[in-house]
RNA sequence: GCGCCCGUAGCUCAGCUGGAUAGAGCGCUGCCCUCCGAAGGCAGAGGUCAGGGGUUCGAAUCCCUUCGGGCGCGCCA
């Protein structure tokens, strides 16, 4: 029998036992299995004992033995034993890990998949960058990360939806167009000097200047603001959000929808206007006068009577202003607007991932959502992503404070690769700051988490090549000798670690998604990958554990079989996080 | 002044939503190639988990508090 999640299936036997000896209906909830971190804890722990010692009227080790006396019975276990204040701890057969790894390499690139996300609707927003220049490195810390998420969604069977949010109706897209306004007057010959204070400066929107000169000539030069304002916006907009794709790609990172913000009160109905009507119908909305801010004193306070959001009913700190003084909408109105159309659209779970400049917004948002579900499900979890400080050998990479010059995205990939980018990026947690030396991810050496991770694959197909070379008989596909007699020998400690880590894959990529934190795949990768460097180093003192053996085909092929539990599960990890796995470094 | 995030080995960081004797990389010390890729591996030294209270069978993890760093605080998005 091929096991699909050890872990998984080693709680429901805990559970199947616990409920044999139980009183009926105590809750199991908070029962739990664990790999022990010492190896002398056995295979898997369980807590069962110590969390349903009091529901069962019994002191948590008797609860232990007679739990741990059921497991015995168990044909995969091979002894279970009692230890500390009441921990069962179990240890399996050889054979139980080695169904286990028979069932990654049968699985194949759906091993580790699962149930866990219930076919609920994901949306997760993330990038959402202005589309006012091309995206700098700031970026991309959250485009990373919100597509690793995502594909972790997908693959933990959520239904997940990429989207972007395309903030193109704020008065900077106004700028936008008249800084490609001075390009486009530029491009037909005319000297527009220095560009002002107040303007984007940036030669990126000469290349928009000139196709607006090629397209109406001089045409535009003849109307007013008013006329020309909105077409040379709208072919800004669409110019720089072609740009920001095209980065995107680079870096692998995929939308499945861009949302405009200009949708939302461009149609036949103002949806912000709306919105806030409803609200305001609900009570959640009111006219009413706000403290000024403490602290940080606001030099042009005007105490005034406003419409403002009741965000304090849903956990806020103050209620939140949705007009400006000029009677326009904030930024905070049209982002409510933008997120009752993702409940509307389906979703149940939103997930945006925010820059940690825009930390301050969360509660507020949250509040939003709150307010804005009404009966229906919802829940809004944002994600905030920290600054990422560029070095280059331990030396920050300082950014000119020249307006419109600064390290773009573009740069970074070209210089270091999307690979490299995407898994540090990934290889910390979210919410702390993450330096990134550009001249350590080219580094060839352990010291360079990317490399040694692909590497460990590469090495893998490595063995695969030079296998086929001894036995040329020997299938193309590896996977398909799963089922071959003689795995039973993978028995050396090495290759039994070996197994165990990847019989723990199904387990942290549940952790994962459940924890919405990609970066835990990144880190169980490089230890996954340590593991298999250990026993590939092994071989050079003990000839007897090489993976490939000349005179004896059952054992090289009970290791090529590991190996292939290797490869798969690196594999399926890297593509998780969006990294390539090559089958040779070069 | 308030809110959010962070504080773990000399340095950079993990720590599996509360588990057992807190781990890894770099750096330091000492080892391993007649080798399937040494682009690698093994071993050793190194800790008041910022400090102090609390919750309980059990705390780096949860709560309170002090200290120290970062970010933010109507009419910018």
């Amino acid at each position: 029998m091929a096991t699909k999640n050890i872990f998984a299936d080693a709680l429901i036997r805990v559970r199947d036992a616990a409920t044999a000896v139980l009183p009926a209906g105590v809750d199991q909830s908070r029962v739990t299995v664990e790999p022990p971190r010492d190896p002398a804890h056995g295979d898997i722990a369980t807590n069962a004992a110590m969390v349903l010692a009091k529901d069962a009227g019994k002191k948590p080790r008797e609860l232990a033995e007679a739990i741990a006396e059921k497991l015995r019975a168990d044909a995969q276990v091979e002894k279970v034993g009692v230890a500390g204040p009441g921990f069962i701890n179990i240890n399996l057969k050889p054979a139980a890990w080695i169904d286990a790894l028979r069932g990654a390499v049968h699985l194949g690139a759906q091993y580790g998949t699962s149930a866990i996300g219930g076919d609920t609707a994901v949306n997760v927003e993330y990038v959402s960058a202005n589309p006012t220049g091309p995206m700098h490195v700031g970026h991309c810390r959250g485009a990373v990360f919100g597509d690793a998420l995502a594909n972790l969604l997908a693959f933990t069977g959520s239904k997940v939806v990429r989207e972007y949010y395309i903030n193109d109706a704020g008065a900077q897209v106004d700028v936008l167009a008249r800084s490609a306004y001075l390009r486009y007057r530029e491009a037909l010959g005319e000297d527009v000097g220095a560009i002002p204070e107040g303007f984007y400066p940036g030669d990126y929107l000469k290349p928009v200047g000139a196709a607006l000169a090629t397209q109406y000539k001089d045409a535009l030069t003849k109307r007013p603001e008013a006329e020309w304002l909105p077409i040379v916006r709208t072919k800004a907009i669409e110019m720089m959000m072609a740009a920001v794709r095209a980065d995107l790609a680079a870096l692998n990172v995929k939308h499945d929808v861009f949302f405009s913000e200009r949708s939302l009160v461009d149609g036949k109905t103002d949806f912000v206007a709306d919105t806030i009507a409803w609200l305001r119908q609900r009570g959640d909305v009111y006219e009413g006068r706000l403290p000024p801010p403490k602290g940080a004193p606001v030099e042009d306070w005007e105490d005034r009577e406003q419409t403002l959001f009741r965000s304090t009913a849903f956990g806020d700190d103050v209620d939140r202003p949705l007009k400006k003084s000029d009677g326009s909408y904030t930024y905070f109105a049209s982002d409510i607007a933008y997120h009752r159309t993702k409940i509307d659209r389906g979703f149940r779970s939103l997930i945006d991932v925010w820059g940690a400049d825009h930390a301050g917004y969360i509660k507020r948002m949250q509040a939003a959502v709150a307010a804005l579900k009404g009966d229906r499900e919802a829940e809004l979890d944002v994600k905030v992503v920290q600054l990422v400080k560029l070095l280059r050998a331990g030396r920050p990479i300082t950014m000119s404070k020249r307006a419109g010059e600064f390290v773009t995205l573009r740069e970074v990939v070209e210089e270091v690769g999307g690979d490299a980018v995407r898994f540090m990026m990934l290889f910390r947690k979210n919410d702390a700051v993450l330096d990134f030396d550009l001249a350590k991810v080219i580094e060839q050496s352990r010291d360079n988490p990317v490399f040694y991770v692909q590497y460990g694959h590469a090495r893998g197909h490595s063995v695969f090549r030079n296998a086929r070379a001894a036995f040329p008989d020997l299938p193309d596909d590896v996977a398909s000798l799963a089922d071959s007699a003689g795995l039973e020998r993978l028995a050396d400690p090495a290759e039994l670690a070996l197994m165990r880590q990847i019989a723990l894959y199904p387990r942290v990529v549940e952790a994962a998604a459940a924890a919405h934190e990609p970066h835990r795949i990144a880190f169980y990768l490089f230890d996954l990958a340590s593991e298999f460097h250990a026993l590939w180093t092994l071989g050079n003192t003990a000839p007897h554990l090489r993976f490939i053996i000349q005179n004896d085909r059952q054992m090289t092929v009970a290791r090529l079989v590991l190996v292939q539990g290797v490869v798969t599960v690196l594999a399926s990890g890297l593509r998780l996080l969006g990294v390539g796995a090559p089958s040779e470094m070069r």
